[in-house]
DNA sequence: GTCTATAAGGTGATAGAC
DNA sequence: GTCTATCACCTTATAGAC
């Protein structure tokens, strides 16, 4: 059991809260009961809700922004990249389970808010683009849009999560427990799935 | 121009309101305003914030409960079935562009809400499945869990748009048209790329 | 059915003692 | 740094006139 300072104390019970219940639903003194302080203690360190808040929302994001790049880096073969990357996200989501829909929620409630972040975390794509190019080029893959093949691999991944409960009530029947084999099967099917789809038959 | 009752007036602003705000971001005032009437009529008409949401969430859901048994049902090829349904859910969410994350949201803030709904609408799946293995049976697709199936086609379709800020900020630098290009391509892509990830090549 | 007025209780934020 | 007390405002909901 680590010791913290009243300053982390609010920043993980603030996680907790806001990722429950979304900014609009939060309060600040529920936060201050989960931190286990006085409410104005909330305001003595972050000053206002607004702002307590972009904290705990950026580094949420951080967690989720996905290590596209450095899956792609190497020389190792390209649907091992795909292997890799599908693993290693599906496997972050799987220790932070409501992050994907409480970035989705609050960016649907206020798109603006991305646009302080895009600057202060690099997420430059290019590499990405330019290995699926390639692999077009020596027509070691189908043709496809760069764009089209990064955005379906991750939906294969995120939307699992973001729709859990509609997929565990209507598709398992309120399983939990299938639900859980769904997304454990996925992590290596879900790449599967894709190299199937692009791997070049001719 | 249609003329409207007040009863319906409300529905509209309500929705339009929600969906933009969510249950706990919204205003009873805003959704008066919204629709032009004075704000004790809301509770005339519906009795309380929680049950207006509620209508208007299942209208919403209802929308979007998606077609799957009738794109499914009669003779035609089971590739043809998919390209018919991925193009008929994604000319809904054309449509209905911000009704995903709102209904993702407030089910992640509240997934007990579904319960009620699933008796309500019914929505049984099993046609799809025992199609889905007919299909494997008969050696026209590869093996898979029909259940990964049907979820991997649903979030091609609903995955770009439930994510569109992350999407148009970070994959297309900020660009409407590019993003919006994206989503075109993809009524016919989508279904392109499942079938070329299930076709058996046997 | 529709309005005005107001109740009843919360909400984020701050002042000031210790 | 941490607490208590309190402000100023907002929010849902209802009562009662028309």
């Amino acid at each position: 059991m680590v010791e913290k300072n009243t300053e982390e104390k609010i920043i993980v019970a603030a996680e907790k809260v806001f990722i429950e219940k979304g900014l609009a639903g939060a309060r600040m003194q529920e936060i201050a009961d989960e931190a286990g302080i006085n409410k104005s203690l909330l305001h003595y360190y972050y000053r206002s809700k607004e702002k307590l808040f972009t904290m705990v929302f950026k580094i949420a994001f951080k967690t989720f922004a996905p290590d596209l790049i450095k899956a792609f880096e190497g020389d190792d073969d390209f649907f091992v990249k795909i292997e890799r990357f599908v693993f290693a996200y599906l496997s972050i989501i799987d220790k932070n389970p409501h992050i994907p829909v409480f970035i989705i929620s609050e960016l649907g409630n206020n798109p603006k808010r991305l646009v302080d972040i895009i600057g202060y975390l690099d997420l430059n794509v290019q590499p990405v683009y330019d290995a699926i190019e390639e692999e077009i080029k020596k027509k070691m893959i189908k043709e496809i849009e760069p764009s089209d093949l990064i955005i379906n691999v991750i939906a294969l991944c995120v939307f699992p999560v973001v729709a859990k409960p509609i997929i565990k009530n209507i598709v398992f029947k309120g399983s939990e427990e299938e639900y859980k084999k769904m997304l454990d099967r996925r992590k290596v099917e879900a790449a599967r799935f894709v190299i199937s789809a692009i791997k070049n038959t001719d």
